[in-house]
DNA sequence: TTGAAAGCGCTAACAC
DNA sequence: GTGTTAGCGCTTTCAA
């Protein structure tokens, strides 16, 4: 491995003048400055970024801290990141936490300890609240996308769920809509959450009572919705709702692929509304598009970078928090209901 | 910053005794293990990877480096890598390159000079020559996934595409199709080229002739594909191909859909076989299921982790070599030829 | 403009 | 079993 040691000793310079000029300071003299470049290149040599971040006390790094990068619903978040990761300084760098508390600290510990200035971490579990709180307390610059601790103040980028959670049902109320169901997901889920009052304030709104099995309860386990559907759909028309608002797009492929299997369609026997607008999934749907509420994953991707840089270089007074707005994406998935 | 330093004064005992501690070697005293284990709760104390790594000389992590981290062409092949890293005792993390050389000789070296032990790259492109070379030249381990350089000896992981491409073409010439075009990909790509060659001799064994337009050159513009569809179909029927072997899925999307666009349908108006097995498309692509020869990149992903691993201890001597055979996954793009 | 020297936080070699 | 010491490769005072 070559050292600014090395490079000094054959530039006939002091290490101090070789670091000048990696650094590209000003006070170097132009021949020095050429000279050591020379060396520089003869020797392949590279700084160390161990040795660089332990004395400068930074890395030179943001970290991305997902829970699986490969998920489908992460696509126009992770442009975003990307977007804006080729136009930045710091080094961007992604990791996959997984669900294990163990592998998730273990992460966060790693990469807030020398490799990375800050981080970003989206969707954070409940129990991720003690390593947060500790990030919060030693001063540790990150940001939360979909934050899960109301009570924390943190920098923050979210999604303003409740609002649209009422658009998607208001959408269906207006098309005729009256008995509306809801495929709730995991409540331990803040958007969830968020998302299901939406879903109970316009119902209560507009008087529509909500049925006693109009709520189904969707955890982890995504294809319960297959099934659950399939139960909603074998009532008779008259006792069934006219449409499904799902609190998620993952789980709107799941009941529609559900309705589809009984021979049923969508939406002349049953129109459905998503939420995430999510184009791409792993579960084999290739069903009609999903009407949908679009969260602008790709901004707030790109944001979150430049949001944190600003917020190293202290040009942002923290706790920073913004909230974008959601669209309603027109699908093929919502009609009338049938006047069967 | 909590340092050893203040750890050891805390506890009573030397920066020695709390080092050995942290990294549980077995000659301290369990009484002495059990106080400096207290200080390090109540201070909240974590180690700094940069100083550790320093000394070490060694960093504990493996960089995935991919040009583009939300591909949905990744999604298996990062899944894989997701596997293994949870298994790992090394920190895995992740890093989009993007096209542009300056940057991704900034990651690169970045990378490999004190964040990572290795790096894992995948799909080099030949402007990555140089910095490659260079890799080799200072002994930094690296693997190559679908490798650009036959000529260097490196690590590295192979698709036998050679052989995946004649399967493709055999498959079409069992069901009786003569006429075979070729929606070839970018000719700088060692993988395009091999497929393009598992064309040209399957074709030739049979005495197949290769028309003028039968082959359609389509770069890194994928859409190009959907007008060259177009064109093709626009012929009489007996003046054009009955089947098409697309360089890869994500042509065969384009390809479908330009025959669509034209009131034709696949497979019964032309069949399509492609390549990789991809099935999130991220061109809205909602039509049947692709007939497509598959390549492992789950267990590809999987392995490179361990294999590297196994290269750090060691283990395995290099330059190691694995080349994955494909696998033919039917789908609903491929029939007879019509006998119009 | 340049160099000498100290030190970032940690570990490892060597004493004891 | 524990402490002392040196030093990983780099940057940054400070003095010249």
């Amino acid at each position: 491995m070559v050292t600014v040691k090395e490079v000094a000793r054959m530039a006939n310079v002091s290490p101090a003048t070789v670091s000048r000029v990696i650094n590209s300071a000003h006070n170097v003299s132009p021949e020095i400055r050429e000279r050591v470049q020379r060396v520089i290149k003869d020797m392949n040599y590279f700084p160390n970024h161990a040795a660089r971040s332990l004395v400068r006390r930074q890395a030179g790094a943001i970290a991305v801290l997902l829970r699986n990068l490969h998920h489908p619903f992460f696509f126009n978040l992770i442009r975003g990141f990307e977007d804006s990761a080729a136009k930045s300084e710091r080094s961007v760098i992604f990791c996959s936490l997984g669900q294990e508390q163990e592998y998730r600290d273990r992460y966060i510990q790693f990469l807030t300890n020398g490799i990375s200035d800050a981080i970003i971490l989206y969707g954070t579990l409940f129990t991720d609240r003690p390593i947060i709180e500790h990030l919060a307390s030693v001063n540790f610059p990150f940001l939360l996308i979909e934050n899960n601790f109301e009570d924390i103040r943190v920098n923050q980028l979210l999604v303003n769920n409740l609002e649209g959670a009422k658009n998607a049902v208001e959408h269906l109320i207006a098309r005729g809509h009256r008995r509306i169901a809801l495929f709730m997901g995991d409540p331990n889920k803040k958007v969830n959450l968020e998302r299901f009052n939406g879903y109970t304030q316009v119902m209560q709104k507009y008087g529509f009572p909500i049925g006693q099995n109009d709520i189904k309860n969707i955890y982890s386990d995504y294809s319960a919705a297959y099934g659950a559907a399939r139960e909603m759909m074998q009532l008779p028309p008259e006792a069934r709702p006219t449409a499904v608002f799902a609190i998620n797009d993952r789980i709107a492929t799941q009941v529609i692929m559900g309705v589809q299997s009984l021979g049923f369609s969508v939406p002349e026997d049953l129109s459905v509304i998503g939420f995430d607008n999510q184009k791409l999934f792993d579960d084999g749907y290739s069903g009609p598009a999903i009407t949908s509420i679009k969260q602008p994953l790709f901004e707030m991707g790109k944001d979150s970078i430049t949001i944190l840089t600003d917020i190293l270089e202290g040009k942002v007074k923290t706790p920073f928090t913004k909230t974008y707005e959601t669209q309603l994406i027109p699908g093929d998935t919502v009609d009338e209901p049938s006047r069967k």
